[in-house]
DNA sequence: TCTGAAAGATCAGGTTT
DNA sequence: AAACCTGATCTTTCAGA
């Protein structure tokens, strides 16, 4: 589909100025990294080609959503599990808003976001039933503290329009 | 500066089509949720102004950004700590893509990305230096299985314009 | 020097705001 | 009505034959 990524700094300014503002026109972009409109475009195509750019998304207040209640799971498996197979196990629980493979005694480590508690028993439950989980240790979590998109650099309250 | 937050089902369903892609116009959220543009223009800023919605942001490849290395750190404060001092001690930390206090033996969970083991491990030396932490335990992620958005809603594959 | 690919600028038309 | 998106076309640069 297209070949390797390689992203030069004009690249990476874009990608700030998207990060920080997923609705930014290409104009606005292009009086920020010095280049024209359509050049910009091209550039931004191109990184969403080659999946530099995952997606454009909105980060919306969870409390607004009611999803309120939120909790860490630490998985422990029986035996040696693949992470593709982990993956496709739980890809469906839409519950779970990440999960990695981790070192340590844990075999994975879950972020799981429900609407109050009964929702995330449940979903644990599930969690559990799916293939080759021995058993889990769950924190639940009081205060969000920080919130960011990953980049170091973090969504910026929109102006008016 | 805004009433309080009342979403109808109207506003929760622009909010999905915004959350899969943040770059959709107002034409075409308007033909999902049958509404005129400028309709949808007035509850899109509506949004915005009651702060439901926090933000419109580009999803990155990580790896695109040479940010490889990732861990979940567990930290344990002498005493007790209030949240905000928390918060504080860590905002200025870029490393820290998120952080909460939690139930269980811990006091906070943090997601620690950073460019590889070295700056990995200077990131996680700020932190312990930072007010009132007693000890941390670290897990490093091997792999990452899931990554979403956090409101059960994943922001859509781009599609060539 | 010539040629082709890559990247940017300008412009026009249809669309969005 | 004004601003924006985007395809078409033209220019410049630069590497390699």
């Amino acid at each position: 589909m297209s070949g390797p990524m390689v992203l030069d700094e004009t690249d990476e300014r874009i990608l700030t100025v998207l990060t920080r503002n997923a609705r930014a026109t290409f104009n606005e972009i292009g009086s920020v990294v010095g280049l024209s409109a359509p050049a910009v475009k091209r550039r931004v195509d191109r990184l969403v080609a080659s999946k530099a750019i995952r997606g454009f998304t909105t980060v919306v207040d969870p409390a607004a959503m009611g999803w309120t209640t939120e909790a860490y799971v630490s998985v422990f498996c029986t035996g040696v599990v693949a992470p593709e197979v982990l993956a496709r196990a739980w890809e469906d629980i839409p519950e779970i808003v990440s999960a990695a493979t981790v070192t340590g005694a844990a075999d994975a480590v879950l972020r799981v976001v429900a609407s109050d508690v009964g929702h995330l028993e449940r979903a644990i439950e599930r969690i559990r039933r799916s293939g080759s989980v021995d058993h889990s240790d769950s924190v639940i979590v009081l205060s969000r503290l920080i919130e960011r998109t990953g980049n170091g650099r973090e969504p910026v309250e929109p102006q008016d329009s």
